[in-house]
DNA sequence: CTGAAAGCGCTTACAG
DNA sequence: CTGAAAGCGCTTACAG
């Protein structure tokens, strides 16, 4: 309960500033910044500096800091998530923060709820706060919003999902492709009525996953049935009750890929109530915690979630350190984990 | 590709600034400051500064603004959590997040990945940017270094475990009461060897948790076995590896306390990977995904992070608005989640 | 090396 | 209501 670092501001409730630490010290401002900042000085000067610091308590104030450099670094970069529930986002968080730790650079996270008002009201938030650059996964249908900050000279990157009205940098999973993957594997165990249950219709990413669903099914030279579509799911208890109408339907699929973590957690929790996990099979995109302790074990496409937001994170370094080139986008692959679920034949059915 | 706002900066590589605006509008800064503010101002003088901003693609400097307001209100909180890559501080940061948003506040988080070096960095660098208040999941074993910041203003709150060094709010769950249900659940079934997996032995919730353990056990006039509690586990694999000594021990348990959701995960595995989830009892703290889906459910003592996180922003805006009592601590209780692996018996075992 | 002074982009008394 | 001026807490040329 003691402050070992001194006794507190001299004046309570107001925070010491420099002048005071000056003023304590008996050097000039000039000097408690030279020292503060760890330039060179006379060491009897910093001395006196850092014993005032310690009796004062005091913390050198970042927002008149930044404002007055003339590099305006702040050595801090900011990120804007969808959904701090979803672990898969937490993962690219975790990329993301782990390329700016190597770097010295502190990385803070806001959570936009899906939601494109408060997606723009962080990253102004943290673009006012200068941040020396934004990571972002839009969930608004305009970035143009952007652009003043980005010609002022803060380095905006975005993750997952690409900018809409932005020409920018995106680091993006493989999403048709791994989607594909899911499809042709189910195709492979005999199987043609596969449902797709999805996220909002709006999101790049559930666009993108159907995409590769119809595609690979026209390309089996199979018809999309709209009837085995189930999108506009927001969590698990949403795709829980799709797939309990998708299974008591008149003509019930045989497989199910299920677009996204939380909508494979549904789709187990739906087929176990059933009583249908051994017959139907199922095919995550995403991989979830304990899918291979579960029986069947769950056959995913895994995301690299942790890759996407190093590699976000990258690009958005390269950009901060000066690169000027056109805009690129990476893409990161998907790998396909067959853990039961997904190599259920079709046989059964017949 | 272009912004629907404007032509952007009128010197490139340059913000634009209020004084850029208020030549451009031709009015004074205070009346751009006013406008931008949304104070009263002559319905023309508002229409030409809005003009002008949207010409410019002005943004307010926030760190110019925070710096010379009087309250220096920055209606943002920082928050500081253990571990991104962990749901349960997820689901803390979403409560949180909950609360903030209600009144208007924007919540950013950094993790400190349990270094209590990173936790300071980033409890001071979000100090530093002038947040409202701080909720922090301490890692360190000394969080006197904040006291120069709330005699500054800052409001500080713990969430998770208590401060040390330090008196001020804290949220905890009941670790230790839940972790003794967990046991006592486990006696009910006819259980006396019940091992213990735990993370950091330095964790505060590692303590508790051990300590409604024991004294549970004493309670109970069972003696505590050294070599059932596997403590310093930080990962899935570790209490995989932990769980796999214990089963292959000269007297193994006949069920398992994890001390964690992650421990939980790696000792279900080793049960699986033994083929011994059936035999072997298993009790988590915290709740994990998919564990109804798993086959036996797996049973838990829940935690309410949510709420956690909820009552950590309730307290910590209390103290924000003004409240100088003494400080409180709220505990959080925890819900008994019984699924099956808890409700194995010991009489297999006779 | 050190110190006095200017100024970063804002807000806010103050006078009109 | 509006505008000119001071000043928030720092950093950084500049002169010594």
């Amino acid at each position: 309960m003691v402050d070992p670092g001194g006794a507190g501001p001299v004046v309570a409730g107001r925070r010491p500033t420099m002048k005071d630490v000056a003023l304590l010290a008996g050097v000039s401002l000039s000097t408690v910044s030279r020292v503060v900042n760890g330039e060179n000085a006379r060491p009897d000067l910093i001395a006196r500096v850092q014993h005032a610091v310690g009796m004062l308590g005091y913390r050198r104030d970042l927002t008149a800091s930044t404002l007055r450099r003339a590099d305006r670094v702040s050595a801090s970069i900011g990120l804007v998530v969808a959904d701090v529930g979803n672990p898969f986002f937490a993962a690219v968080q975790r990329g993301v923060e782990e390329v700016a730790r190597e770097r010295g650079v502190l990385g803070f996270t806001g959570s936009s709820d899906e939601d494109p008002d408060r997606e723009r009201e962080l990253a102004q938030a943290l673009a006012g706060r200068r941040v020396d650059g934004l990571i972002i996964v839009p969930t608004g249908h305009d970035q143009s919003y952007l652009l003043p900050d980005r010609q002022a000279g803060i380095a905006v990157t975005f993750v997952d999902r690409p900018p809409r009205h932005l020409d920018a940098d995106v680091a993006l999973s493989d999403n048709a492709g791994g989607t594909a993957t899911a499809v042709r594997h189910l195709l492979a165990h005999g199987h043609t009525r596969i449902a797709f249950l999805g996220d909002r219709e709006r999101l790049f990413t559930t666009a993108e996953r159907l995409r590769g669903y119809r595609e690979t099914l026209l390309t089996a030279g199979l018809g999309v049935d709209p009837a085995l579509i189930r999108i506009g799911l927001e969590s698990s208890a949403a795709a829980e009750a799709a797939t309990r109408v998708l299974l008591g339907g008149p003509a019930p699929p045989t497989a199910l890929v299920a677009g996204q973590n939380l909508l494979t957690v549904g789709a187990v929790q739906a087929l176990r109530a059933a009583d249908r996990q051994h017959e139907v099979a199922l095919v995550g995109f995403d991989d979830v915690p304990l899918a291979a302790a579960v029986d069947p074990g769950i056959s995913v496409v895994a995301q690299r979630p942790v890759e996407l937001g190093r590699r976000a994170a990258e690009l958005l370094f390269a950009r901060i350190d000066g690169d000027h080139g056109p805009s690129r986008t990476a893409v990161v692959p998907t790998d396909l984990v067959p853990r039961g679920s997904g190599e259920l034949g079709a046989a059964r059915f017949r």
